[in-house]
RNA sequence: GGCCCCUUGGUCAAGCGGUUAAGACGCGACCCUCUCAAGGUCGAAUCAUGGGUUCGAUUCCCGUAGGGGUCACCA
């Protein structure tokens, strides 16, 4: 007993010794950062936290979903905090990204950093460089109580450590009889910090690994695994913490209810339950989610930062992926029943939707592309040549300036070419998914562009000649040749493509699809064969929205050149 | 390698002891059509495997295999 109470005595003399400078409490803390007793009692606290790497991952525009969904659901709170504890890696400019990107997908946080240098909320700082005092404040706490231990290793003999356990099939890791520094007398730890040996600071963990923990996660239920038995670093030679250590700190008196978080971050749950149970703190609900995956050959692994350029939300941004259409996409691989819900609500959005934990699959999802631009198109088809044109706008003004200043020159003009069979008709085209295409789907209208693609490709009327070879370059000629004789702006649609199908049926094409299908052999070609040469002589495409409509926008004087000009070169 | 997570068509997946095993993307065919896209109709394609439990397993339990993750003074 006696001997007891001069341990704890020693205890405090230590942490007094590593924290001189440190005169709040724990429980000073828990006052200044009190429960947030004014949201509702299930009210959801999340935050998202990432590290200001210069790069954002898909996966966490994912979770950043999931925190929006649970937060707003339930009237609660969903922050962000910049988890900055590794100062190596470093790269200025992330926080204004990541506030950016988030922007841009409608998923701004509610409480936390906003912006460079802008934060809001009671229970900041938000970043973790500026936390300092607070780790030190729990970390000395711990220290007081036996719970942390300063360790006067170096990395070199950590390594070796390691080396012998590897190759003696032992559990690596600081731990048991292998921790060297947990071992040493206070005395003796009191004796060389005093001496100003250099240590980092290290959980004193009291579990073992032949126990079970159990833990329930909020989305893959009871989760049992071996206990935490390691002496995790809780503080850095830099006096800044680990991620484990911060993350219990920060989360608890930033009173996040749920952490949600990838499921790379499983395997340590338990240091963190380890954790919380030493400082005293209820843990959080966890959530892990499952990683996005990629296929590689025949496998699947984890979108790789190096690899795919799809791991970067930047990416989508840059090729103008509309927000909706991604968020669309992710809500399919977030809750299992979201697309059944919206055929049944197509005129809801996912805010809408209630999402579910329970609902969340846990195996991880191959990122597919397809259906993403499936449903990107969706939203693209939603919205007026107005709305396109704006979009457009704002992307190329970013990403593609020659572009953006092509398109602004005449506002009214690009306002018709993105109105097309978009506006004011019953069958909306679906062609576009991102705007890094529009481009060159809609080159054509844009005589600059045009004129350079003409240069650079060439004309592809002659393709028509390879698919069909009965239809000649003999045929092309003298098709627009007598086309450009009768084409007159003012017709009607109607009128428009009675004057082709006759021009057609002089030269000997079918005008009627049917008769042409019944015996081909019969003719030339057919009049979509026929409104194909005229479609290439005007676009140099294939596909393209409705003739007519085109010609009219280009206006004559631009229809017969550049009819004339593929004469010229057939 | 230890530990952990995951496993229904090519992909996302519904299912939660008895179903002709939904739906979506993609793919194929046909229809419509001035092309393409869209739209319409139809089609091919799935319960990893072995053993239990049960009258009955895709569904519950155990093993196996496969895939993934993780084992830092990185998060």
């Amino acid at each position: 007993m006696e001997m007891d109470k001069e341990y704890e005595r020693k205890c405090y003399e230590l942490a007094y010794l590593i924290f001189p400078d440190v005169d709040e409490t724990v429980d000073d803390l828990e006052i200044k950062y009190p429960e947030r007793n004014e949201l509702d009692k299930d009210a959801i606290v999340t935050r998202i936290a990432p590290s200001p790497t210069g790069f954002m991952h898909t996966g966490s525009l994912y979770q950043a979903m999931v925190h929006k969904k649970l937060s707003s659901q339930s009237k609660g709170i969903y922050y962000l905090r910049v988890e900055d504890t590794d100062q190596k890696r470093e790269v200025p400019g992330s926080v204004k990204m990541f506030t950016e990107e988030l922007a841009y997908f409608g998923l701004t946080p509610d409480e936390g950093v906003i912006g460079e240098n802008k934060e809001v909320g009671f229970y900041g700082p938000y970043v973790q460089s500026k936390r300092k005092d607070i780790y030190r404040i729990c970390a000395k706490h711990l220290v007081e109580k036996g719970l942390a231990y300063p360790c006067f290793c170096t990395p070199e003999m950590i390594e070796k450590t390691r080396q012998m356990q590897e190759a003696n099939k032992i559990v690596p890791g600081y731990y048991g009889v292998y921790a060297k520094c947990r071992n040493i007398s206070i005395d003796e730890s009191i004796e060389r910090v005093k001496n100003g040996e250099k240590f980092i600071l290290r959980f004193r963990s009291n579990g073992s690994h032949l126990r079970k923990i159990a833990f329930n996660d909020a989305s893959r239920g009871k989760i049992e695994m071996a206990e935490n038995d390691q002496d995790v670093v809780i503080l850095k030679s830099d006096g800044l913490p680990t991620y484990h250590f911060a993350h219990v700190c920060d989360d608890h008196f930033m009173r996040t209810t749920h952490v949600v978080r990838g499921e790379e971050w499983l395997p340590s749950t338990p240091i963190h339950l380890d954790l919380f149970k030493a400082m005293g703190f209820e843990a959080p609900q966890y959530v892990h989610t499952p990683l996005i995956m990629i296929k590689d050959g025949n496998s699947k692994r984890k979108l790789s930062k190096r690899k795919d350029k799809e791991s970067a939300v930047s990416y989508f941004i840059k090729s103008g992926y509309p927000a909706e259409g991604v968020n669309e996409y992710l809500m399919t691989i977030l809750n299992s029943d979201y697309e059944m819900w919206k055929s049944q609500n197509k005129d809801k959005n996912y805010m809408d939707f209630e999402f579910k934990l329970n609902k969340m699959s846990s195996a991880g999802s191959l990122l597919d592309m397809p259906k993403l631009n499936d449903l990107c198109k969706e939203e693209v088809a939603k919205m007026s040549g107005e709305e396109v044109l704006n979009r457009v706008l704002a992307w190329s003004k970013e990403y593609s300036k020659d572009f953006y200043d092509i398109i602004s020159k005449d506002l009214d003009y690009s306002r018709k070419v993105f109105g097309l069979e978009r506006d004011n008709v019953q069958k909306i085209r679906k062609d576009i998914y991102k705007w890094e295409d529009v481009e060159d789907t809609f080159r054509y209208f844009f005589d600059d562009i045009y004129q350079k693609e003409l240069e650079e490709k060439g004309y592809i009327i002659n393709s028509i000649t390879e698919e069909k070879p009965q239809v000649t370059k003999d045929i092309i000629k003298k098709s627009l040749e007598e086309y450009v004789k009768v084409y007159n702006e003012n017709d009607t649609k109607d009128e428009w493509f009675e004057r082709m199908k006759q021009t057609a049926q002089e030269l000997g094409f079918c005008v009627n699809m049917k008769e042409y299908k019944a015996a081909p052999e019969n003719y030339i070609g057919s009049i979509a064969d026929f409104s194909s040469i005229v479609r290439m002589a005007v676009t140099n495409k294939k596909n393209t929205p409705d003739i007519y409509s085109i010609m009219q926008l280009l206006g004559k004087d631009k229809v017969i050149d550049r009819m004339n000009k593929t004469i010229a070169k057939l």
